[in-house]
DNA sequence: TTCTATATTTGTCAAGTGTCCTAAATTGGT
DNA sequence: ACCAATTTAGGACACTTGACAAATATAGAA
């Protein structure tokens, strides 16, 4: 329980690969750009990430923002990877917390997707991630990467929770979790009209979850 | 089931309400231009849709589109209302069907809503109104209204099948209900990745559905 | 036809957009 | 202090955007 908050305050919005050459100052106004790029994503929405607005709401001449990032595609792209980085590495520590019972640790992960899935940053961003990867391939490969590497942790509970399950019906049942899951930041995401409802709908989900995981047999799925 | 096949031909993709004066050729362009606004929004996003690519992919000058909808404002609140409407009138169908039993007409809507998730101008439009609704506020308002009009016949049924519930508890899962279904427009909507899978995930979400609406007592929720 | 409401065209405006280029300033190791 | 790599600043380009105005054309009832 302790490790949840812990991981909630050590792992940042932005987790960026390191850079080969340059100098200090350069990383931190690389850094800097970036930060201010998903305030505004996540603040204004995406129309307000302009080359412009960027550059002045991160103190930057525009001219010193293309040196950075010499097209508007490098910088969003560079952004994306850089937030959804820091959602796997929250994933990452999850996985390695070995405590407890299958079905306790299940509740757990779904707890914290669910919890996440009211932070302000999620909420915003996680949409317009969404209507972006309707046009754009790059951003869907990335998303559902990421999703994957969601579920993975999902499914090996699922399987210890009902061993008679195959590989595939873990999978499936575990996208099931997911997209169950994510369809609620619509609803009782951050500022959304049911976010107050937000303790309710994990209860739900909780019981409905391993409901139908104990429950299912082979037959229920190919 | 003929009626359902018999509405997804009927229920047209834009449902505009009549103008008051003008002519009829107006009334014609003022629809082509909505049609072409919509098409855009689909093919190619949010940010396709501007005053000139509208006016050019309905064959109408700049300057005449203006003249319908003097702002970009004004377009996109008709167009939203126009398909938002459309999907309204849907539901207002499925009400109206009352044959079976409450178990099997449940089924029915959550298989028609997961198979028009399927759809490619739901797969696209929505995930923009969803990211729309983060910073408009009438986007928000508007969407809501339509999730809470297609939750208004999951809950009646919800009561009929499981009659110790009260309406508070029956609004709260047909938001679990509604929310879950949401959700996997991401992943096996139009086009996306796990689409082949969704005759699965339908399999899933009405067993555990129906699961868990039966197995709920008074005491899970409040 | 005549006439008025309706519809259409053409052109313009200021503001914003992404991208590029060049010169200057700064950094940090030698 | 020197110097090359790196960072910054400023300006310019071509283009798109939303909004507006004035002139013209068309519809359809009188």
């Amino acid at each position: 329980m302790k490790n949840r908050f812990k991981n909630k305050f050590i792992v940042p919005d932005l987790v960026l690969q390191e850079r080969e050459g340059g100098y200090d100052k350069g990383r931190d106004v690389y850094e800097q750009i970036l930060k201010s790029a998903l305030d505004l994503l996540i603040d204004q929405g995406y129309r307000a990430v302009s080359m412009r607005r960027v550059a002045t709401a991160s103190g930057v001449k525009l001219g010193n923002l293309t040196y950075y990032f010499p097209t508007k595609e490098d910088l969003v792209r560079e952004l994306l990877n850089a937030v959804i980085s820091s959602y796997e590495i929250e994933f990452e520590a999850i996985v390695h917390e070995e405590d407890t019972t299958a079905i306790h640790r299940l509740e757990e992960i779904c707890v914290l997707i669910l919890e996440d899935i009211g932070t302000k940053k999620t909420t915003r961003f996680f949409p317009e991630l969404w209507a972006l990867s309707n046009h754009d391939e790059f951003v869907l490969e990335r998303v559902q990467e990421l999703y994957a590497r969601a579920r993975h942790p999902m499914m090996q509970l699922i399987s210890e929770i009902n061993p008679a399950l195959s590989a595939a019906q873990c999978e499936t049942t575990a996208l099931f979790m997911s997209a169950s899951m994510e369809g609620m930041t619509i609803f009782a995401g951050f500022e959304k009209p049911f976010a107050d409802k937000m303790p309710w709908l994990e209860r739900l989900t909780i019981k409905s979850f391993i409901d139908l995981i104990i429950s299912m047999t082979p037959e229920d799925l190919p």
